[in-house]
DNA sequence: GGAATAGTGTCTCTTAGACACTATGTA
DNA sequence: TACATAGTGTCTAAGAGACACTATTCC
């Protein structure tokens, strides 16, 4: 293998978030052609000494004016030979899911940044629809998979309801919130934190709960993907 | 993103069979520098026009002589900035199996191809003992939820006991034969073919299925991933 | 007959689903 | 009080695990 071809490559983060009971990606109005006004994921270039996910996370702070997203992931590698109208671009996939999801600032005042519902997605560029076709697949398989997930998604300390609600806007369906309850308290994963929430509107108060640390999934990064 | 920046990209492949009841992977022997001499995943670098998928089965026919396996799957991007001593290369791993685990010759006689059992791997080039890991991982955790993944490893007809030698060479521990059967017969994927094999040595002659050509799951080539 | 492999009957335990019920707050 | 949300008791059905049993072949 001589080194006879070169490619670009590129980084694209799918950030998912929980905002007014429903799931929103983090989408970026593009300032410059190609596809100029058209709505992306956050992304860029991989710098020469830097590792991927490096890259993904630099884009990503970038993007939102934020440190650290505390989940991040790979999904994939996206690499139709003419995805990009430039020339080839290999890009590299991520996922990333943060329980904040307040203001976030573009690159710069030109570029505008906005959280999209899942459900109700503009235009993309490139094959951006494709990549959070299959991010959107990737949350919801390992949300159903390991619950766990939710405590990247819902910030704490939660109520049992929130961590309900979270997990029915990624699934996209209503749960049973007996069941829900009953497997939650049974895996030992929450601490009771005595505090009631109250004063929101009626209804009886809920207990609010933390996870336990060794419950809250690690980032992968670019370690082994299940 | 102006193109700045420009990486190898190649891709590597694990290809998985089922080899005297044991799940083995294909390994070639380098012949030339760097790793000469050692053992590494099948690939190699991706031609400017060709999707990254092409490039992985055209690897694998080079390296099998076969024309086609019947399922592969994209593994994950490595691109660690110095996971290649020559300079950046990122690789796009693959996932593949092969129900026939027959003579593979080599790219050419220099070159030897071998299968080796997961479980008794040498060293290997690159950091392919990661990507290795990655692919064992992926093929459990593939099969533990779907046993129609089996479909790819055995040839068929098959019987019942095939199937479940191959799990259990897969998932690496002991499976009960009753409830596999059980739950296998109760899914209404298997066709039986009055065929009963016999002659291969002492004990009752088993009965021969044939999967539904509707429950063999399909290669996601690059489309998208769970 | 004995060894080896194929296949069956059936009990238990766990878990998810469903749904009626009670509890405690606000307006 | 009515209403909304939190939380409980409990029946049911499906599936996984275990294990003893029968069936059919080769030697």
């Amino acid at each position: 293998m001589g080194e006879k071809y070169y490619a670009t490559v590129a980084v694209d983060v799918a950030l998912f978030v929980i905002l007014h009971k429903r799931l929103h990606v983090l989408l970026v109005e593009r300032g410059h052609p190609p596809f100029a006004g058209a709505w992306a994921l956050p992304g860029g270039i991989v710098e020469p000494e830097e590792p991927l996910v490096a890259a993904a996370r630099r884009e990503l702070a970038e993007e939102t004016g934020w440190e650290r997203v505390p989940y991040i992931a790979q999904l994939a590698a996206f690499g139709d030979p003419h995805r990009d109208p430039r020339g080839r671009v290999i890009s590299i996939a991520y996922w990333a899911m943060s329980p904040r999801a307040g203001e976030v600032r573009g690159r710069d005042d030109a570029a505008r940044a906005r959280w999209w519902p899942v459900d109700a997605l503009p235009a993309l560029a490139f094959d951006h629809d494709r990549i959070l076709d299959c991010a959107y697949n990737r949350i919801r398989n390992h949300v159903a998979q390991d619950y766990r997930y939710l405590f990247h998604l819902v910030p704490a300390p939660f109520t049992l309801a929130e961590l309900r609600t979270a997990l029915e806007a990624v699934l996209g369906r209503p749960v049973n919130a007996r069941n829900l309850r009953r497997f939650l308290l049974a895996q030992g994963w929450l601490k009771h934190t005595g505090v009631r929430s109250s004063g929101r509107g009626p209804g009886r108060p809920a207990q609010e709960y933390v996870p336990l640390p060794e419950a809250i999934p690690t980032s992968p990064e670019d370690r082994c993907l299940p």
